[in-house]
DNA sequence: CTGCAGATTGACTCGTCAGTCAACCGCGGC
DNA sequence: GCCGCGGTTGACTGACGAGTCAATCTGCAG
């Protein structure tokens, strides 16, 4: 099996390779030999892997994004858990992927979820799986009634994933500080922000979690 | 003066042609002469009135971002209003701004703002004006005491902006409804989520001050 | 009518890659 | 020691498309 093994490890070793050079230059402004040079490898040895370089990023965030599909599934899958917590571990989980692995998170981002030609648009039915994941949190909420039955659970989702997208962004962007605190302190603030709202309660009743 | 005139309608109408085309296919996915040729005009014409393919683009998201910018500084200029009406106001602007002309709003959202290759780099400045012209909107909300103190403008500004962003995103990705009255209804309810919160407010919870 | 200046044309050039392919290696089996 | 078969190599091809440019047109001024 060490044939095996070894061939496993080039295959893995591309796509590792593609995650950083896709999140330095950008899927359209790279070359394919570009990503085995950065992997250390023969050009023609990606196409051995891979049919086509788009082949390498449709991977790419085929697993990742099943891991937060995932991630949300088992998440809502605690009745005991409020609501407001439940979408504070779902900020943690996405704000951690990106603080364990920048890159891939910057290229799915980047490339797939904000591309509305060929990569969103190929993707669109599981990007949806996450808003209807997070849409089913909200639900939960509602019928719990610590949510607002008037803003529709769709709605709401995507505002949520929307405002940690911008999040993301602006540490893709480098318009924010990405010290460990900001991290830890930014999930806190954008639950904060979306469930209990930016107004203060007048008759003081802003409810705090955690 | 007629020979500038026409002029100027070609400029015109290479630059209007070009939102036509960027929003079909995306910027990267089409060739000069799809413009030239949705215009009407010889290829060559359109190297007469532009350097490259990019200052097109870049000349349609100058042109559009800079409106934006002075309407929410318009907005803020009313010390009178209360912060969540100024929001409001915002958000109608940009959702109108897509309602009137959804293409010009797809090809800057989706080749500029959320492409941070290439474009999202080159205009990063222009587009935190955005932010910023939002931000102080928040700021003078926590000052007026309307608005919670502690969550930062700046973080309140990118969630919300992000929020809109993603609704934006969902029409121009179909998945949200494009009917008149969900463009307005949108309106309201994306002011609700950020400023109200997503959580029905209880009797008796602790309040934070700040 | 003539000539100039700017507008307009589109065939052509030229660099750039994505993807192909024939040859080459190295290991495991016999 | 030889064979065979994945794994590996990188030079090559073919398509494509941005940008160039010399020729042509058009309208006006003298």
């Amino acid at each position: 099996m060490a044939t095996a093994r070894r061939a496993t490890d080039k295959r893995r070793l591309i796509l590792d390779a593609a995650i950083r050079v896709f999140a330095r230059r950008g899927f359209h402004h790279c070359r394919v030999s570009d990503v085995a040079d950065e992997a250390g490898v023969a050009y023609g040895l990606v196409y051995h892997y891979f049919n086509s370089k788009e082949e390498i990023l449709n991977t790419l965030f085929l697993e990742r994004w099943q891991i937060m599909l995932d991630a949300i599934a088992e998440i809502d899958s605690h009745p005991e858990l409020p609501a407001r917590e439940k979408l504070y571990r779902v900020a943690s989980f996405i704000i951690d992927s990106y603080r364990h692995d920048p890159d891939l998170m910057k290229v799915i981002i980047v490339e797939v979820t904000r591309s509305a030609h060929s990569f969103g648009a190929a993707h669109l039915e599981t990007i949806q799986e996450a808003y209807a994941g997070i849409a089913r949190i909200v639900e939960r909420g509602r019928e719990e009634g610590s949510f607002k039955s008037d803003i529709p659970a769709e709605f709401a989702a995507m505002c949520f994933y929307g405002a940690i997208e911008q999040l993301l962004s602006g540490w893709i962007f480098d318009l924010l500080n990405e010290k460990e605190e900001e991290f830890e302190r930014a999930k806190g603030l954008v639950v904060e922000a979306i469930c209990g709202g930016l107004e203060s309660a007048p008759a003081g009743a802003t409810a705090v979690s955690g």
